[in-house]
DNA sequence: AAATGCGGGTCCC
DNA sequence: GGGACCCGCATTT
């Protein structure tokens, strides 16, 4: 990718340290002087600070629906995600999309959702809930603690599921009456879709570079906590793939097919008396954080980003009643247990019903733990202040002492299945690539391998119609009438195959740009990549025979063998993912995301991708597909 | 009717 | 003891 396309990340400044200073747990918290921009999707491991003023953290909101749980901390209020509603028959509405509904919040309202039909006229599936286990098994975690100054938040977990659909959305259907079918507001949802763009850039009359640039001069301090494991759930011998930062054992791959797409938001609430009521923000855009980094990161989510609007064109049925009752809401005491092709685990316990689908993985949670930090603590008089009641300070785990850790399951084993050979089924530009080798799941070779084919893909098509994340795929299209705006879908649940055909028919323009970093890579064992091809500031990663994890900023001209095989002395037992980059995300392209400063998409130490901003930030890329534009 | 918070109490590890 | 949950109560929207 051109330059001129592309705004790279400024390689002369600095990375100042990102990682999160405190913990939500921690006895006192630091002062901090900069806010991080509202993020409504925020996935993943990470710490926000927002200012006091913030409706949408005072309210303690999220894109994900999110209920309150009670951990006996007053001081700190923790919520679980329930997941999303989606159709037992995993239909697909007229617009392609698949059915995701927003689980309600409170118990009784949840239950009755659960068995109502399909929103899909055409389909008689039964609306059922797919339950998070982002967090070692459990649903991911959101905490809010209250300073004086500042809202803290810290979520733990991935999820691995679609997003619900937004707040806003769930409250107009609501309101328009659920027992009856609701032309209007399928009707107004797939306008909003078709305009998605246009509004995103029209609403508050701002524009999003705006919006990033001047509007919101927050920085940003996500921190992020740990990005993803970089273990593999396979390697670590299993239990939970999370280490040195955290688990994110939730990347098993599932046989559901549930399409998920992001949305954007419309129906923002301007009316600041309403604060209780959800404001969509559309001005969220990723912002970038003020350092730059180098193993860590800290990272953005892109979600608010807009692309989340899911025109979803749903009819209601009449839900006379309830149809049945599930007995269970699923809520688990335990993680669920998975039997997907992804590596299973076993565990003694069962879990509550029916959830069985969804596979899981059996880890124990990590619990949190902290750390202190040499920062002068804010004053903490407020009660929110007060030091938690329990503080937890669990640094026995290694490398980072601030991250959680999640303690392997001593007692699972590892079934291990070979996801590539699903992939190459399902997937047509796989079957471009060499014969693959046996591979499991998350493992080094596993990606490297994805890699490659995405390399001979691009080598032979030159476009890449969709791409993948780990074990997830993604898929990004244009939509209906605006080729210029591209939608991602997340295919965290999907099947490959309902990938396949959804973007053999929808998708154009995908095209996969950029392999620089990809070809500097020595073999599948030993991957090097950068975080930006810009001047002389990258940094990659190992693995191989070594032992060894180097995220040194080096010198584009460097050595990469060379630079592999010192430092850092991270254990091999750490590192499983290489370091692949995946290309360049030109901003010149119109797609509602990133036009902002995005301007390269890479893939981390711990598998996840970002984008790198303008500033040497990293934005979470958590919708964004792998090998995308 | 729901969303949110709170907090007692249970279950399990 | 800690984490996940169930449940009822109360307040708001
Ligand atoms: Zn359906
Ligand atoms: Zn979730």
């Amino acid at each position: 990718m051109s330059n001129s396309h592309c705004r790279l990340a400024p390689s002369g400044v600095p990375p100042r340290h990102h990682i999160a200073d405190w913990d939500i747990n921690d006895s006192s918290i630091p002062r901090v002087s900069e806010y991080n921009r509202w993020e409504e999707w925020t996935d993943g491991h990470c710490r926000l600070v927002y200012p006091a003023s913030s409706e949408e953290a005072k309210r303690h909101a999220s894109g994900w629906a999110m209920r309150n749980t009670n951990n006996h901390n007053v001081h700190i209020l923790k919520k679980s995600c329930l997941g999303v509603l989606v159709c037992s028959m995993r239909c697909s509405l007229p617009n392609g999309e698949k059915v995701h509904l927003r689980p309600a919040i409170c118990d009784k309202a949840r239950k009755k959702q659960q068995g109502k039909p399909c929103p899909n006229r055409q389909c008689s599936g039964r609306l059922e809930i797919l339950a998070c286990r982002g967090h070692c098994g459990y649903p991911v975690t959101h905490f809010w603690r209250h300073t004086d100054h500042a809202i803290f938040f810290q979520a733990k977990g991935v999820h691995d599921h679609p997003r619900p659909e937004a707040k806003s959305t769930s409250e107009a259907r609501r309101s328009l009456g659920a027992g009856r079918r609701v032309r209007g507001l399928a009707v107004l949802l797939a306008r909003e879709a078709a305009l998605g763009s246009k509004l995103l850039s029209l609403r508050e009359g701002k524009q999003p570079s705006e919006l990033d640039a001047d509007t919101n001069p927050r920085s940003l301090l996500c921190p992020l906590d740990p990005p993803p494991p970089l273990i593999s759930d396979v390697e670590k011998g299993f239990s939970c793939s999370c280490p040195p930062f955290e688990c994110i054992c939730n990347r098993s791959p599932t046989s559901q097919s549930q399409l998920h797409h992001g949305t954007q938001y419309q129906h923002p609430h301007l009316d600041p008396s309403y604060w209780l009521q959800e404001h969509l923000q559309i001005n969220a855009f990723p912002y970038h954080q003020d350092d730059s980094s180098t193993a860590t990161n800290s990272y953005f989510e892109d979600t608010n980003t807009g692309t989340n609007v899911c025109p979803q064109q749903y009819d209601f049925l009449p839900l006379g009643g309830e149809l049945f009752q599930p007995e269970e809401i699923f809520q688990l005491d335990q993680p669920l247990k998975s039997q997907g092709y992804a590596p299973i685990l076993q565990q003694d316990h069962n879990q509550n019903s029916d959830i069985a689908r969804s596979p899981p993985m059996l880890l124990d949670l990590g619990s949190g733990t902290i750390h202190r930090s040499p920062v002068k603590p804010e004053p903490e008089s407020a009660y929110w202040m007060l030091p938690p009641s329990t503080i937890t300070t669990d640094e026995s785990n290694s490398n980072s002492s601030r991250f959680p850790t999640c303690s392997p399951d001593t007692t699972s084993t590892t079934i291990v299945t070979n996801p590539m050979e699903d992939m190459s089924r399902s997937i047509g530009f796989m079957s471009q690539c060499d014969p693959l080798p046996p591979l499991q799941c998350g493992t080094p070779q596993d990606d490297a391998m994805k890699i490659q084919c995405a390399i001979a893909s691009k080598q032979t098509a030159g476009l890449m119609e969709y791409g993948m994340e780990s074990d997830r795929v993604k898929l990004q299209a244009p939509t209906n009438d605006e080729q210029s705006r591209l939608l991602y879908y997340a295919a965290v649940n999907e099947s490959r195959t309902d990938m396949h055909e959804v973007e053999s028919n929808t998708v154009n323009s995908y095209q996969y740009d950029d392999s620089y970093k990809l070809q500097n890579a020595q073999s599948l064992s030993e991957t090097v990549g950068c975080d930006s091809k810009s001047e002389t500031n990258y940094r990659f990663n190992c693995i191989g025979n070594e032992t060894v994890l180097d995220t040194r900023l080096h010198i584009k001209d460097s050595n990469f063998n060379a630079q592999c095989h010192n430092e850092t002395g991270t254990p091999m037992s750490d590192i499983h993912y290489e370091y692949p980059i995946v290309g360049m995300y030109c901003g010149d392209a119109p797609m509602g995301i990133n036009s902002a400063e995005t301007a390269i998409r890479m893939q981390d130490p711990l598998g996840e991708f970002r984008l790198q901003c303008g500033e040497g930030g990293y934005h979470s890329a958590t919708q964004f597909a792998h090998f995308q534009h």
